[in-house]
RNA sequence: GGCUGAGUGGCAGAGUGGUUAUGCAGCGGCCUGCAAAGCCGUGUACAGCGGUUCGAUUCCGCUCUCAGCCUCCA
């Protein structure tokens, strides 16, 4: 079998995955700031990196996945203080809503999921630390800075140089650093704001630190595989390698991996620019399996672009495999097929979803041709397509379920309805009047209703 | 200005130094009372210009276009 390669944004290859610990994987990726609903962009990172996990059990590896959960910061304190409310119940309730998405979206729940403002002793351990080593300073206004000069090896992930840089393109240079590109690690309390108690005075974490201390406390000083979105290289993750480097001394991680974004109209979607779709909101059209569907059907380090007509994509392509699916009970394939083979290459080099997803069509077009002449071995195929689409987190559904479940929250006939309706149907035709088939099937059809005959028996399904 | 990445058939989206991606849509056929689903067949795609090569969409160079990062961001 091929070995497992992950392209290493730090090297900018593909690198075969080699564990720290035989049969083991660490796994830390940035998880949400809770100060708002999910959108499409936060889904891709959450089934990408579910697919990551899902793909190491699959390999037999014994996976630790940790993803925080960023529960202070500047945009929650201000979403908060204009909501008038505690900056801990709004972050309750949407650490809440992700999990519902999370659900939506079948993406399996992250092994552990430390919150930052459970942190705060080993965050504030790891900044003395830092200062004692020279690292790190105590600015005139009270905050803390990391030195990014102290540090040697600091752009080598996201391969910039600190002379190539402008400072103060975006932000106003700062005059409390001494670098401009310092940033801080705690940040001192003004009038009202939560705080935590630190021998610099009241205040609360910067946003890098948090996750070096979690992912340190979690996984180890040194663990395999980090990840999180694009736009995270700079300057999240090089930050967290310079802290947690200078701090503990040794590699911080082996594999840095760093999902595309999702496009709307060519342009990335963003809070900031204000032209996101929240995971909910796409679920009032669509099911969540095509929202998961749509984001594996290209490569995770891919722009993918969200639109409306990739969504009735991914509907009709899981139509295809469900209906491959329909009526045949799977028998357990005691050979390991070419498709499953296929598939592990494909999964191998790199998690090339789009490719491996491809494998999943042949194996149907397999299983229809094989349904009718050879049953046990479209039974034994029917299982290769199930087994190729457990890492994928795909088809775990019943297909007569899926196939004939509602697609969104409009009015509906019910099942009961349609069933009435064929049975009519069936009288009809069993009297050979067509012309009074043909109707009811195309009244139902005007309800968004296929109905189709196989021999004397009729099936239906909702478009 | 610095640094990334990308440009594939009607659309989406993989991939490869010479041979079918895959899905949707289209066209023809089989099946069907008719459909639907399914099956079979069907498309001289690889931004442009040079170079390397027996041969390049695939390697190299240049050009053009697009996207992303350069202390909000998944």
């Amino acid at each position: 079998m091929s070995q497992l390669k992950i392209f290493n944004t730090l090297h900018r290859e593909k690198q075969p995955f080699v564990p720290i610990e035989e049969g083991k994987v660490g796994l830390y990726v940035c998880g949400m700031t809770v100060y708002d609903y999910c959108h499409i962009g936060h889904a891709r990172v959450m089934v990408v990196f579910d697919v990551v996990a899902r793909y190491f059990k699959y390999l037999g590896y014994e996976v630790k996945y940790v993803r925080n959960i960023t529960d202070i910061d500047d945009k929650i304190i201000a979403r908060a203080a204009e909501a008038g409310e505690d900056f801990t119940d709004l972050t309750k309730r949407f650490i809440d809503e992700m999990h519902q998405d999370e659900a939506s979206l079948n993406v399996l729940h992250p092994n552990e999921e430390p919150l930052a403002t459970n942190s705060i002793d080993s965050i504030i351990s790891m900044i003395e630390t830092l200062i004692d080593k020279g690292n790190a300073y105590a600015g005139p206004n009270g905050d803390v800075y990391y030195s990014v000069e102290s540090f040697d090896n600091y752009g080598q992930l996201s391969g910039r140089k600190l002379d190539d840089m402008n400072a103060g393109e975006r932000v106003e240079v700062d005059e409390n650093k001494r670098n401009p590109f310092d940033f801080v690690l705690w940040k001192s309390a003004k009038p009202g704001e939560p705080f935590w108690p630190s021998p610099w005075g009241n205040g609360r974490p910067g946003w890098h630190i948090e996750c070096s201390a979690m992912a340190t406390c979690c996984l180890g000083n040194h663990f395999d595989i980090h990840g999180g979105g694009m736009d995270l290289q700079f300057p999240h993750h090089e930050n967290e390698i310079a802290q947690s480097e200078a701090a503990t001394g040794e590699t911080f991680v082996n594999t840095w991996m760093h999902n595309g974004f999702v496009r709307i109209d060519d342009e990335k979607m963003s809070k900031s620019l204000g032209n996101f779709f929240t995971v909910r909101e796409v679920l009032k059209k669509y099911r969540g399996e095509e929202i998961r569907f749509f984001v594996l059907s290209s490569h995770y380090r891919s722009p993918l672009n969200y639109s409306d007509e990739s969504l009735n994509e991914a509907r009709s392509a899981l139509e295809r495999l469900y209906t491959a699916l329909r009526g045949v009970t799977p028998i357990a394939n005691e050979v390991k097929s070419d498709y499953v083979e296929r598939f592990e290459a494909a999964m191998n080099d790199d998690f090339n979803s789009a490719k491996a997803i491809s494998v999943l069509f042949e194996c149907a077009n397999e299983i229809n041709k094989l349904k009718a002449d050879n049953p046990e071995l479209a039974a034994k195929t029917t299982s290769d397509l199930l087994v190729m689409a457990e890492p994928l987190g795909l088809l775990y559904q019943n297909p007569d379920e899926f196939l004939q479940s509602t697609t969104g929250s409009d009015e509906a006939i019910s099942n009961d309805d349609i069933k009435a309706k064929i049975s009519l149907r069936l009288e009809a035709k069993a009297d050979r009047n067509w012309g009074l088939a043909d109707q009811i099937r195309d009244e139902l059809k005007e309800q968004g209703v296929i109905v189709e005959d196989k021999g004397q028996e009729t099936t239906w399904r909702r478009e």
